[in-house]
DNA sequence: CTCAGTGTTCAGTG
DNA sequence: TCACTGAACACTGA
């Protein structure tokens, strides 16, 4: 689920039930990794009877913003989400088709209680995710190491070029690449070649002005569309790589009928269309 | 039973 | 030091 899309939303999520209550009760899950070393009693302590003021994101972290005290931050992992009580679960774990209507959720990590009786759970499976209190989230690490975010930031065509500065490295790699850009993940990546019209195979130091032009337009086109539709994959537009390219099928083809190929680059499944990409 | 997976990090190499 | 590669992490579901 999480790429920056799906980051945005669950920030919207939890902007609509968290901001302008207070948190009358936190349960942590004493989960020391997803706590990334963090006692879930100084967790709890953090969040109990604490006023939320706001929420922000960069790439795939998101905050919320506590009256004097840290931020607590969300990093999703590859199966993290925010579920409220009473929604349908939109956002589940990665393919789990049967809907978890049980509250809190399995595997909750995290249950905020409010003063307006609503509830929220972020709940992470397999436990790639992480929850992190920070006193200035935008200058300490992570977030302080990340590149710009796409939805926030588009830089200029000199700006983008000095980032990727003297590398060589495969386009795939360049977008994956956190400190380059933040927010962009493994299908994005590959969207963004595909709209492109880029070899992922390609090093960033064989484009000419032209394409890198089609790439920095192509990283903001893909993110923002996906983002308007609320990450709502369904919503995507028709022509995008995006709903043709899961399960490494034999044989798989765009909505034009050009051919898909799988190749491996930056140790993720690649989809591209040799066709079209140069 | 095996393996891939919408992510990140760290050890190792050149 | 830098750039890059690949394994490891942890767990579910196909």
């Amino acid at each position: 689920m999480p790429e920056l899309p799906e980051v945005e939303y669950g920030r919207q999520v939890l902007h609509g039930a968290a901001v302008g209550r207070r948190i009358v009760q936190a349960d942590v899950a004493d989960d020391p990794i997803v706590l990334d070393g963090i006692s879930a009693h100084v967790v709890r302590q953090t969040l109990l009877g604490a006023q939320a003021v706001q929420t922000d994101r960069h790439g795939k972290h998101l905050w919320l913003v506590l009256a004097d005290r840290p931020a607590v931050l969300f990093h999703f992992g590859m199966t993290g989400a925010f579920r409220t009580l009473g929604d349908e679960p939109l956002q589940l774990e990665t393919s789990g088709r049967r809907t978890d209507r049980s509250w809190p959720p399995r595997f909750t990590k995290l249950r905020l209680v409010f003063d307006d009786g609503g509830e929220i759970a972020f709940v992470n499976s397999r436990r790639l995710g992480r929850v992190r209190l920070r006193d200035d989230p935008r200058a300490e690490p992570p977030i302080c190491t990340l590149g710009y975010d796409p939805l926030r930031t588009l830089p200029s065509a000199e700006g983008f070029t000095s980032r990727i500065g003297r590398r060589r490295t495969a386009l795939k790699v360049l977008l994956l690449d956190q400190t380059f850009a933040a927010g962009v993940g493994n299908w994005i990546a590959d969207e963004v070649l595909y709209q492109a019209r880029l070899d992922p195979h390609r090093t960033v130091d064989t484009l000419d002005a032209a394409q890198r032009d089609r790439l920095r337009l192509s990283v903001r086109h893909v993110v923002k569309t996906a983002v308007r539709h609320n990450a709502d994959k369904d919503r995507f537009p028709a022509s995008w790589l995006f709903h043709h390219r899961w399960g490494k099928v034999e044989g798989a083809r765009t909505a034009a009928g050009q051919a898909i190929e799988f190749v491996t680059l930056g140790g993720r499944t690649t989809a591209w269309v040799p066709a079209l990409q140069r």
